[in-house]
DNA sequence: GAGTTTGAAACT
DNA sequence: CAGTTTCAAACTC
């Protein structure tokens, strides 16, 4: 693949840089100019740790207004562009992709292009000046990495687990990166952002947010050929997005432009915000269209109002989000269209409910990290809120988040390690010894990888998988499992009574199932009835019935989604289309569920797994939607790369995958039936051959752990 | 922080 | 597939 010389890079940049200043957004932006104060706080402060983000600020639309000030912002815009859309080498080196190209060309002449190209500009920069010490292959991957979350200093779990999440190709690492961010933001964010873009607000209030920075962002939103602006925007959220999508983004985001320009820009910043919240927003607003969308959407009808103090110090995994967001969009999308406003606002009470903190980039790593490990389930949590039990977690979480693993002799490389089994590589927190777990080994990892997998395909799987609908509890669906939650396979404790970490159950937040062989079982999340007759599980019939259905989870992993949800999914990048890939939350290393915060009541679904949260984007696979069970897609897609089978490649790595199902994939089960299952939703990209090249190695499979399918459910 | 306990993972 | 060993997290002190 070529790489530009920064020459080259410059003389593209600069006829882009022209290109761009004639274009009415640049016009826009210069209006801009005056917002100021933006930049420093977080910029500066926080620039250090989290360049990434602070990249991301200044790249942003609303960064963009700063231009006077920073002349040079534009021309590292300018000049990320001509790289990226030139070469490609800064989005991914996977240009071949259609979808990554046609995405890319479509952004170009816009601001969204800039913004994008700076976006996978800074990302690179970050990348791989920081990343990796190791490992020069890297340069493509750490990207992915990187940009997530973006401390280098800081590589926190958030990005490793990112690692193994991005599946989507080129135009779609960029999205990836929005949209991870975006689920930070989520996640971090001061919820009430979440709701910025309501589609009905869409006036000179959101003139104020484009202010904000999020004009651009808006675009993306607005942009989905879909009727509903929130909708697409959740659409957006997937990872493939259609040329047609960001074209569509670009024009209504010039009319956006157009809009905000004739608002009052002073209401742009609210004075109330600190500094900080507002580097959380724009880096909200870069990083995925729909969230940023949904930033403007709340500062324009949120005005001065005050933000909410974050309640909770802890968030909910990226998954919890994902799960979150679907039981929302459950509820919410049932309304139709006009639901947009609905469903945001869910959203937002979800995100609400949710500590959402607005502090540092680094701060958000962490919560990230957190996140993973709080995915519990609002019952779990009031079962357990004792600090005592969470005392570790705190430990490893809050106080030290990016503990990891520790492993001596594994090397990492087996499902011993934390690290490994959530499919994100060893970093800095880690104190492991004789570590492969790196990206300097990938080829080892991936390897090793599929050898477990082989040995045991369910072995990267979510370790627990819960259905928190309440409705489903309840039994409301037959075809649901009642129980709240499943353990894959069923936990085998026997001194811990299921009431310590020891047991995964109980580590998942989830109660015992009939699949557990556990003796004088107390776990509290669900006790798994004794009525194990000989061996195990529990005999009557109606538990038979279960028990089938536990089966067939335990082999895919069975989520049920509300179809109203579906259409929600989108929004989580990881929930593509039929897909819905819930990369699987997974509590951190004993971090069992996290109390503090309280879930959405209505989580139509969330996956938990003992492990490493691990980053939803990367579920999802296009999932076939399909029937078939029994193996799941990624396995499926998986044959034939050598580390894992991707089917194509473009990458030197030959690694890029295109997405199989066509992650976007706006699959067909979407519309229709009550419900979606979810099936076989590995607890993280495959490293053989999906998600983890993805991460490593531009292999994005989209398979790999796209084993999940929506199904749906009578 | 060191040592113990625990149960999953790996091995036979 | 069952039994044993290995391993690292969870936990205790």
């Amino acid at each position: 693949m070529e790489m530009d010389t920064p020459e080259r890079s410059k003389v593209g940049g600069a006829s882009l840089s022209n290109k761009f200043e004639d274009s009415p957004v640049f016009s826009f932006i210069n209006s801009l100019s005056p917002i100021q104060p933006v930049k420093s706080t977080y910029a500066t402060s926080s620039v250090q740790a989290y360049q990434p983000l602070s990249f991301s600020i200044f790249t942003s639309p609303h960064a963009n207004p700063q231009k006077a000030q920073r002349p040079q912002l534009r021309d590292d815009i300018a000049e990320a562009t001509a790289t990226d859309i030139g070469s490609n080498n800064g989005c991914s080196e996977s240009s071949a992709q259609p979808n990554a190209q046609t995405a890319l060309t479509a952004f170009a002449p816009t601001k969204i292009n800039s913004e994008s190209s700076t976006q996978c500009l800074l990302n690179e920069a970050d990348k791989c000046t920081d990343f990796d010490a190791g490992s020069p292959d890297h340069n493509t991957t750490c990207r992915t990495f990187k940009t997530n979350f973006g401390p280098e200093t800081n590589e926190g779990p958030s990005q490793r687990k990112n690692l193994f999440a991005s599946e989507t190709a080129t135009s779609v690492e960029c999205k990836d990166e929005v949209i991870d961010n975006d689920w930070d933001y989520l996640l971090t964010g001061n919820p009430d952002d979440l709701l910025i873009c309501d589609p009905s607000t869409e006036g000179e209030e959101g003139s104020d947010t484009l202010a904000d920075g999020g004009a651009a962002n808006c675009p993306f939103l607005i942009n989905n050929t879909q009727p509903s602006g929130v909708e697409s925007h959740l659409h957006l959220g997937g990872t493939n997005q259609s040329p047609d999508v960001l074209v569509s983004g670009t024009v209504l985001n010039g009319k956006i432009l157009e809009q905000a320009q004739g608002g009052d820009l002073s209401n742009i910043i609210h004075k109330e915000e600190s500094q900080q919240q507002r580097g959380m927003r724009r880096r909200c607003l870069v990083f995925d269209p729909s969230v940023s969308v949904t930033s403007r959407s709340k500062m324009i009808s949120d005005g001065p109002k005050p933000r909410k103090a974050p309640a909770m110090p802890a968030l909910p995994g990226i998954g919890l989000h994902l799960n979150s967001l679907t039981a929302v969009s459950k509820d919410v999308l049932n309304v139709g269209n006009m639901s947009v406003h609905k469903s945001q606002t869910k959203v937002l009470v979800a995100c609400n409910s949710l500590e959402c903190p607005t502090g540092t980039s680094e701060e958000t790593n962490l919560l990230v990290e957190e996140s993973s490990l709080a995915i519990v389930p609002t019952d779990a949590v009031e079962h357990h809120n004792s600090p005592k039990k969470r005392r570790r977690k705190a430990d490893s979480s809050d106080g030290d988040a990016c503990k990891r693993c520790s492993c001596k002799k594994s090397k990492c490389l087996k499902l011993y390690c934390e690290c490994f089994a959530a499919g994100v590589y060893c970093s800095e927190p880690c104190a492991c010894q004789g570590c492969f777990n790196k990206p300097i080994h990938e080829e080892t990892v991936l390897s090793t990888r599929k050898q477990i997998e082989f040995r045991n395909p369910l072995a990267f799987a979510p370790k627990v998988i819960r259905t928190s609908d309440p409705g489903l509890e309840l039994g409301e669906d037959s075809n649901n499992t009642p129980a709240s939650a499943r353990h894959k396979r069923g936990c085998n404790c026997k001194k811990s009574n299921c009431l310590k970490k020891y047991c995964e159950c109980f580590q998942g937040g989830v109660g015992c199932s009939a699949s557990c062989r556990c003796e004088s079982c107390k776990n509290t999340f669900g006790r798994r009835e004794v009525f194990v007759h000989e061996g195990e599980g529990c005999g009557n019939g109606g538990d038979k019935e279960e028990e089938d259905l536990e089966d067939s989870q335990e082999k895919a992993a069975v989520q049920t989604f509300d179809p109203h949800a579906v259409d929600l999914i989108p929004i989580t990048p990881p929930f593509e289309t039929c897909g819905t890939l819930v990369k699987l939350p997974s509590y951190s290393s004993a971090k069992p569920p996290k109390p503090t915060y309280t879930l959405p009541t209505v989580i139509s679904s969330g996956l938990y797994t003992s492990r490493h949260l691990i980053n939803l984007k990367n579920l999802t696979t296009p999932i076939s939607c399909g029937e078939n069970e029994d193996t799941p897609d990624r396995y499926l897609i998986n044959n034939d790369s050598p580390h894992g089978g991707v089917t194509k490649t473009s990458s030197p790595n030959g690694k890029r995958v295109s997405p199989p199902h066509s992650s976007t994939g706006a699959s067909p089960n979407r519309k229709g039936g009550r419900k979606l299952i979810l099936k076989s939703i590995p607890s993280f990209p495959s490293l053989a051959g999906d998600g983890f090249n993805d991460c490593f190695g531009n292999n994005h499979k989209s398979s790999s752990f796209s084993s999940t399918s929506l199904t749906r459910g009578s």
